[in-house]
DNA sequence: GTGATTCGTTAAGAAGACCT
DNA sequence: AGGTCTTCTTAACGAATCAC
């Protein structure tokens, strides 16, 4: 069953790789999905999360061999027909301009996400890239659609600083007694999921999309200390990912894998990103403490948020 | 014990080398 | 031009470890 969602999936990644219009498609497989869910597993409660006397029912789907990942139900449409309805709704109000209801939206694309994620979780685990490639397609086919005026790149190319000039102290540590052709790096590029750029004012916005971060959130921040370096004032990043949760079998309890420490720290010192966006936000980055150092926003804010940087003044 | 952080692992994709 | 082999990069899960 999963060779034909794996097959629609990948003609949906092609016509996307084409600069075509693939958000329906990708809809679809969303919707082949939650049909291939409903008829060979089993939607269940698993366990909770819990922080400080605050408390989350959450789900697994159960094939009966194996268990996949956590999903917050309150956001995921388990019934395909409903499903099918408000992506096509959402999709409609999209390629209008017409505003899309937000909660809708953030359902839309959580469930889109989660359905195919959960799929492969139980049908094909060891494939874990697989998810997040799912991903970039559905929000780069939407922000086709949303912005259709704009440059959708995947690739920053670096001019050369030069070593005459070093960007701040970190960098001039780096130059040191290396050699004179310590700078002979060209060619050189930023890999990104998502880059949308303005060809009037030359502005962009990059799109890091992960399903969750982990340790690895500081990618984003690297990638804008770069771009801060290469092109000042030119680029913003606006992280966007599903969730933080993982199942822990031992006590059959949810856990949301933060690192709030090394995020504030990464925003306070090594480059400034504009916000995370999540369907699921974890609990410990909605928390004061953390949001007065990085915003941290539902998921719909995210295509508001990269319009205003991207408006012409 | 609990929340924060890091590790170990498997696989997919991209790019280049080399062959036909 | 098209195959396939190798190497490098990237994604992200569950488990392990750290710090209080």
């Amino acid at each position: 069953m999963l060779t034909d969602i794996a097959k629609s999936f990948q003609a949906a990644k092609r016509r996307y790789d084409r600069g075509q219009y693939a958000l329906a498609h990708c809809f679809e497989v969303s919707f082949e999905c939650l049909e291939a869910l409903q008829t060979n597993a089993n939607l269940r409660t698993f366990g909770n999360f819990t922080l400080a006397g605050y408390s989350l029912p959450y789900s697994v789907a159960d094939s009966g061999e194996r268990l996949s990942r956590p999903f917050h139900p309150e956001l995921f449409i388990a019934d395909p027909e409903v499903f099918k309805a408000a992506s096509e709704e959402v999709a409609d109000q999209l390629g209008n301009c017409n505003d899309v209801d937000p909660n809708l939206l953030d359902q839309v694309i959580y469930t889109a996400i989660s359905a195919f994620s959960l799929s492969y979780d139980l049908w094909k685990p060891r494939s874990r890239k697989t998810p997040s490639t799912f991903f970039e397609v559905v929000i780069g086919s939407a922000s086709h659609i949303i912005f259709p005026h704009y440059a959708l790149t995947k690739h920053i190319p670096i001019k050369d600083v030069g070593a005459a000039e070093p960007v701040d102290a970190l960098a001039k540590t780096e130059v040191g007694d290396a050699g004179d052709d310590a700078t002979e790096f060209s060619g050189d590029s930023v890999s990104t999921d998502l880059v949308i750029t303005n060809p009037q004012t030359e502005k962009g916005a990059v799109v890091p999309l992960k399903i969750t971060t982990r340790e690895r959130i500081v990618q984003p921040f690297a990638h804008q200390r770069i771009l801060d370096s290469a092109y000042p004032g030119q680029y913003a990043s606006f992280v966007s990912c599903i969730s933080e949760v993982q199942r822990d079998d031992a006590t059959t309890a949810v856990k949301q894998i933060c690192v709030p420490g090394t995020v504030a720290l990464f925003q306070k010192h090594l480059a400034h990103i504009k916000g995370l966006y999540y369907c699921d936000i974890p609990r410990r980055y909605a928390r004061y403490d953390f949001t007065r150092i990085i915003p941290v926003k539902p998921f719909h804010a995210l295509f508001t948020d990269i319009a205003d940087h991207l408006k012409a003044d």
